[in-house]
DNA sequence: AGCACGATTAACT
DNA sequence: GTTAATCGTGCTC
């Protein structure tokens, strides 16, 4: 029998941005596509917070692009980068406050076929190791900007997964971030399972 | 209207 | 280790 879908709750979201990207570790990410399931465990987020953190978007106050990370908590932010990539994030904390949590890597474990269909060309576990790989993998696009992460009809949604005890998580800095000075370049707000067997 | 740059990736040497 | 690809965004003129 299969179990029953837990979708994590807007409440989930609207907490502090650091605990809501350590907690993500070891969720679900959920994509439908036609009626068919695309999923895998998140094994690295990153917390970008406030207009303070000059690593975050939100740094330029609020703007036609970051208007999202000011709204209600639990919508995704999908922004375009480097001119070809996508990046997913979950917007966190109270209405007003610009922050969310990139979602930086997930271990492919539903809709196995589509991946590869779309990240074929590269060994299983490069298939959606990067912000912009998963993205492709999962077909996100723009069109997914500031759709609610707590809704079914959103077709992409977040769930329970089995909890990371700490012991297998890997706490650094932030990866990417070019010319933004300290201590923003250096915090440690990127979160990541330890691979292992 | 023009410009520099970026929360990256893949394909090089 | 290095670098091209590629374009939306925000800032300056």
């Amino acid at each position: 029998m299969k179990v029953p879908s837990n979708i994590l709750p807007r409440s989930f979201y609207d907490r502090p941005t650091l605990t809501v990207a350590r907690e993500l570790l070891g969720a679900l990410l959920v994509r439908v596509e036609d009626g068919v399931r695309i999923a895998g465990r998140i094994v690295e987020t990153e917390a970008y917070v406030g207009e303070s953190d000059l690593g975050c978007h939100a740094k330029a106050g609020r703007t036609p692009r970051t208007v999202i990370m000011y709204g209600e908590a639990g919508r995704a932010y999908v922004y375009f980068n480097y001119g070809m990539h996508w990046m997913l994030n979950a917007v966190t904390e109270a209405e007003g406050f610009p922050a969310a949590v990139l979602i930086r890597a997930i271990e492919p474990s539903e809709g196995i076929e589509i991946m590869a269909s779309r990240r074929g060309k590269q060994p299983r576990a490069r298939w959606t190791d990067g912000p912009g790989k998963l993205t492709q993998a999962l077909n996100i696009d723009k069109s997914f900007s500031g759709v609610d992460l707590c809704s079914r009809e959103s077709s992409l949604w977040i769930e329970t997964g089995k909890s990371i005890s700490d012991e297998n998580v890997t706490i650094g800095a932030r990866v990417g971030l070019n010319n933004v000075p300290e201590p923003w370049n250096s915090v440690p707000w990127r979160f990541l399972v330890k691979t292992r067997e």
